[in-house]
DNA sequence: TATGAATGAGAATTCATTCAT
DNA sequence: TATGAATGAATTCTCATTCAT
């Protein structure tokens, strides 16, 4: 990844979380980037193009982030909890990124190309809750729903972490019982 | 409200949530109501302004339809339970309606000055939730974090009815069981 | 057909012979016209359009002003001269329509649509050149190579006149002229 | 003339003649050249200046083509149609260059400067056309005009035997008959 | 009050040319 | 000499808003 590349993606992190991607012009993010307008378009076929790239490689950053220092283990549930409780440590410590990626997210602005690169990218996280359904840890929760009642718990854990500018051990603590209130909540529905 | 506001407001609706706000152009809201493209500025002084009075009429509109038949019980929980039933029974009535707000509430297109005057509007559910965090029924929850994790649930919830086309006793249990997740988890929590 | 729509495409004439297509910009023919640069797609919906316009309304304009005084006569090769001679009064009173004409059509500018359209108001001359060839005045030539050879002298004929700036006699005669070497030409051709 | 610059000739050939003057780019001429960007420049001052190049290039091939088997008989007429032959069967060998030589011709895109050195290289040819004049193969006719009339009708010979494919036998007849029409209809103006 | 033609400040993107290596 | 990344002026087209009728 070139330097100009790099420069360009982080220009474009900057003024879409501060801006929206609608309100961010081509001409905005290369100046911020300290490029000429057209340098951007050589890195980048178009808008959209840069978009994608941004969005992916937030993704892959938090991944990352999450990956570091995870081992699987036998307890489908820690595992679980590892994520949560990396995920936001992540959004804590990069909140500008992670409020870009819930952006791009509920804005539609990212290619179905990205999406699918990324789906083999995240597969030990989709993997995670296939064997928490097939051992039965969301009840009769299809999957699918329980994974829809994680993304939108974390999302209002996160916010409200960063609303309250929680840090130290407020945070952990945050972290820690917001995962409670899902895990308690999805655990209390029986199986049929 | 004149005629003409009302057809603006509900071609707004409609290009809105199937275009986005981005993608709908004030001349093709008046198109759309039959109206000249000046004339929308006769009745709002902006795209802007139309933008706050479409999204003060939906949440208007939906409180009302929770309002109907609602009537204060001394048992809290269930309060909220009715707001959380009727919530979604109008979510999946109006899904076109309860799209758009999520749009528009995600995306920050609103201003702060509606949002400030639908506080008073929708007042008797902040009370519901005053009522219940006093009543300790959010444990040590502080009551905006209850109140954010109830909203995420609800809207977790709702999509995943209406990705499944849920009705009838299909679409009653699963507002009921979405609503035991959410309240079991909260009341996991101790108070401390 | 609006006044500004006119003055458009007058301005559009103006500055395509003047400068070529490739040298004149939207924003150019916009401000010629004494319009917004934004009035301009209000009337057409690109600049193709706008040029396909131009290309439609010049031969029109030609196809009137041969027709005019045109009347089918049994000399097949009379009416042909009819055309010959009107084509190049034309050209010598509108010079700077004629030349654009002659632009669009080696540049291939105009659209495949426009020309179709245009095949259908310009049938009376080829149903003149079918007659000609039915009547073997083509000799063992193919109508389509008498035809092309007839527009190219007729171009080579315009030309020269307007070089030379002829007018009154001297320009009858050089039409005259003209239209002799080419049937003579052509006439010299036995059939087979 | 260096390799390079031959090459980028070549390349400007190709892709004018295919693409057009106007759809194609130096960075593409480069490309297509195998060369770098900034290569195209320390051989070319410009785009402008690349155009003349190839156009004078165009021109000169052709003239040896045409010029290889001459020997200038006492004949003007067979003279001109030795020109007139080989001409011909040099567009139909190389219609690529033809094309973009008859192209460049008419959209005005070669320099005057370039225009006048071609004048010294086609010198024969000119000479060709006095000597006809001065003989009174022309009749009445100005020697600029009958040469306009000749330049015309073979692009329209050449483009109709482009269109028909013709070869061998068809071809060489094309020629002759389309000599014949030229010569005829020229010969048939009487001095005065 | 209703209209819709007119506007012009941007928007994304292109491309001939330069220049540091 | 060869390169290709960098440039920014220029291009087509959009759209919220105005205003004369």
């Amino acid at each position: 990844m070139t330097d100009k590349k790099q420069l360009l993606i982080e220009a474009t992190i900057d003024l879409f979380s501060r801006d929206g991607f609608w309100n961010t012009t081509t001409a905005n993010i290369a100046k911020h980037a300290k490029v000429g307008t057209g340098t951007l378009f050589n890195y980048f076929s178009s808008k959209e193009a840069l978009t994608d790239a941004v969005y992916f490689e937030l993704k892959r950053e938090m991944k990352s982030y999450i990956q570091k220092d995870y081992t699987e283990t036998k307890d489908t549930m820690l595992n679980i909890e590892h994520v949560w409780y990396h995920y936001a440590h992540w959004a804590m410590e990069f909140p500008v990124r992670y409020d870009l990626l819930d952006q791009l997210w509920v804005s539609n602005q990212v290619s179905q190309e990205v999406e699918n690169r990324l789906l083999e990218e995240l597969k030990f996280m989709h993997k995670l809750l296939a064997d928490a359904a097939t051992k039965g840890l969301f009840g009769s929760l299809p999957q699918e729903y329980a994974t829809a009642i994680m993304c939108s718990s974390m999302q209002a854990m996160i916010k409200y972490a960063q609303a309250n500018n929680f840090s130290g051990d407020a945070l952990e603590q945050h972290i820690a019982i917001g995962f409670s209130v899902l895990w308690n909540g999805i655990s209390s529905i029986e199986g049929n």
